[in-house]
DNA sequence: ACAATTTATCTTCCGTGTCAGATATTGTCC
DNA sequence: GGACAATATCTGACACGGAAGATAAATTGT
């Protein structure tokens, strides 16, 4: 039998304590959004913070990487318009155009001009480019399953479908 | 029968389509990772997006609703150190400062010097602060309830279950 | 053909957070 | 008690992205 002090909120990890604060603090609501919706957050930092070094080794930033691996993914030969990065990246035009702009000074991607549309850019990844996301890809995938590996894969499925359904019924 | 253009990804997600991507351009590799962390990612994005302007309506940014609700939870008198809030909000002591001044501009909380140790600093809700956050948090759940209406009940505690578990695996 | 509108991108300013170091206070060990 | 380390917070420089407007080019209507 377990001794604890008054007060003392047992087993329960970060998100569980603050939803029983609230639930002493304000009787009258019920905070379990909070145990959806803070654990997704917090678990979304602690990733974001345990995924970057592998960007940050390469001098990448996060946005860096995200440019990379879309203009990588989308094939040979590996080329799209700023436009089209945003909408990928779910950024802002205005990100795409420091993002792209960092990654030229480093030699990772040219910018041209479009042929048809004098208006429009085209973004492609230099060899040194190339090669550099897709050894960086590798080793991206290879730490991601690590942060995975304490979920049994049926878990894993499991926790795929429900975020898919859930973003389907935000979005659309 | 649905005619499909060459390349068309169907009805599939858009981390469905990184999927299909990645799988397409490097085969050697396994993308799976990504159904998972990728959802997560772009979820917490989306929910972040939604569930600002409740804080944005009261002139605060995210990061000083997070530190009024931390201090409002806490109890009576609402009264915590820099380095609690800086610790259960996980952001760096700077940040925290920061937050601390904007909110005493605002007269949302006073900052005094601890009497045990003249180091650290008491932050304190004022009585309009603590009018302001328990307002707040009425409408921010009643905001979070509404982004999780389109999941059925057992989805939610399953999703939530989940993401305590995973969080619990990569920390502890 | 020309004006008005729309589209694609870039620019500027600003807000927020991190990081490294500065400052002030407390604790520790002879 | 005094030197040295540890602790609590603040400061300043910087990085990154958002919002709104500027620029340039294509499209549309007449």
């Amino acid at each position: 039998m377990t001794q604890r002090a008054p007060g003392d909120d047992g087993d329960l990890d970060h998100v569980g304590r603050i939803l029983a604060q609230w639930r002493h603090e304000r009787p009258d609501l019920d905070p379990s959004p909070m145990g959806v919706i803070g654990r997704l957050h917090r678990l979304a930092g602690v990733l974001d913070a345990e995924l970057r070094p592998v960007f940050a080794e390469a001098g990448l930033g996060d946005g860096d990487f995200d440019v990379l691996a879309t203009l990588r993914r989308a094939g040979e030969p590996y080329e799209l318009t700023p436009g089209e990065l945003a909408a990928t990246t779910m950024v802002t035009s205005g990100a795409v155009t420091k993002r792209v702009d960092r990654l030229l000074s480093g030699g990772y991607v040219e910018r041209r001009v479009c042929g048809d549309d004098a208006r429009s850019r085209r973004i492609r990844l230099t060899p040194s480019g190339l090669t550099l996301i897709d050894d960086l890809v590798g080793r991206h995938l290879a730490n991601e399953h690590r942060l995975l590996a304490g979920l049994a894969p049926a878990d894993r499925a499991e926790l795929a479908r429900l975020l898919e359904l859930w973003g389907r019924t935000l979005d659309g």
